[in-house]
DNA sequence: CACCTATATTGATATATATCAATGAGGATT
DNA sequence: AATCCTCATTGATATATATCAATATAGGTG
């Protein structure tokens, strides 16, 4: 097992490069994740099968509307799933280890439904998605974690849908602090390794108007940030701000 | 099999009337569709588990937040589905014989993630979903299918989410007329059985900007509408619209 | 260190859209 | 036929938000 950095590099003879050896499935925390309930000679198939790759921040993982021959695992860094819209993008999510990349096409017409990107610097699984195809049909429990799954995706993009087409700006900044602070970076003090624009894009605004609604923010004391180092100073009144909309 | 008409009627020794044979699965044209993958004794196992009901226009099939103890199949008529929000509601979809409404919840704690109820006079298949589940685990062409078919759907709210967030006004009318005619009613002088609200629900908007811009387009002669009969006059005008946003 | 580029910030303005209020039309009920 | 009620329509107005343009800042590079 090797991992490899597709480093978008000018010159193609770089283009792999950096071969290192990794960990194996079976030391790896992922397994604790929706690969708990597979066998040990499943997770050795997985194993064999997968490779690791290294991106740089803003590199792309996979394009939309390519094929979609892996499924992929994020074991470091954070990257960006996103629609490539009219004109603007829409992060869907932003995916941080270990959680897995696993688009609608595998099982339409296998191809990508939406892009994905290294926000900072990553490293990936990616696993032939035959073989994960392969692993639902034969594992039920495997089949059920993966399908919870999926199904826990719709209801945090429902979420997402009522808070960009029903809430006005302040409301969804506010709900996009809170799932950096909750969901993505874990703490409060929290550094924003995304940019101001990923934020618009988050909350379906200009890059503009998401940086007046954090100015408010900040000259009202729900918050202060220095530079990327946002910390939420007032959580009641901003959960209040996200409520009302 | 029967038949049960669930009125909401103020008599309670009404609420459960008009009850009626039904045909059974093995005739149903439900059978070539999610279960055309399941054997014959798997679909017997549905036919006995499975109650008709009947719901008049207007009537709640079932609300966003209780459980979801039946995996639902639209037999005739109409039905929405839709995320009540802050103060208006998001129609995700309109539900047209034979099709299904599954929600995610039924993998995550078995609650309804969105309400469903009838728009026109409606008769529907409830299943019990921990049968729908238990075959799901043992036909794995049949797990194929439904992973298939939730796949399908979120392609369809991602598409629905860009036109929500990143369309304008009359590029979101566009869309939802072109749902309307190629996917729900198949026909291009149609008969609107959703009501305005329902139009301005399903495309994010107020029900009188919906109101509006049906009357732009009416005086460009893009389309004509008398009472709720609508027809697309200009297919290229409304899907370059649709385009531009 | 100076330069350069990408990103962040701010302000001024235009515009898309919601809201409020009033009126109109159709179906049901008496 | 008259009343009532829901739904549809229209107009006037307020406001949320995007856009455009200018400037500031910071990180990287020679």
């Amino acid at each position: 097992m090797y991992i490899i950095s597709l480093t978008q590099s000018k010159n193609p003879l770089l283009m792999v490069n950096k071969l290192q050896h990794s960990t194996n499935c079976v030391d790896c925390k992922c397994k604790y994740s929706i690969f708990k309930n597979l066998h040990p000679f499943e997770l050795d198939l997985i194993n064999n099968a997968r490779f690791q790759v290294s991106y740089k921040a803003g590199e792309i993982i996979f394009k939309q509307g390519t094929p979609s021959p892996y499924f992929v695992c994020v074991t470091s860094g954070l990257a960006k799933i996103y629609i490539e819209g009219y004109g603007k993008n829409l992060i869907l999510a932003l995916v941080k280890p270990v959680d897995y990349i696993f688009g609608p096409g595998i099982y339409v017409d296998n191809r990508h439904y939406y892009s994905a990107s290294a926000v900072e610097d990553s490293t990936a699984c990616l696993v032939d998605v035959n073989l994960f195809k392969k692993l639902i049909r034969e594992n039920p429990d495997f089949a059920d974690e993966f399908i919870k799954r999926v199904s826990l995706q719709a209801i945090f993009n429902f979420d997402q849908v009522i808070s960009l087409t029903q809430k006005q700006m302040h409301g969804r900044i506010a709900d996009v602090i809170f799932y950096l602070s909750d969901k993505i970076y874990c703490q409060n003090p929290f550094n924003m390794t995304i940019s101001r624009q990923d934020l618009a894009d988050l909350s379906g605004m200009s890059k503009e108007s998401a940086i007046r609604i954090l100015k408010e923010f900040k000259e009202e004391g729900i918050l202060t940030v220095h530079g990327n180092t946002l910390e939420i100073l007032n959580t009641k009144q901003l959960r209040q701000i996200s409520e009302t909309g």
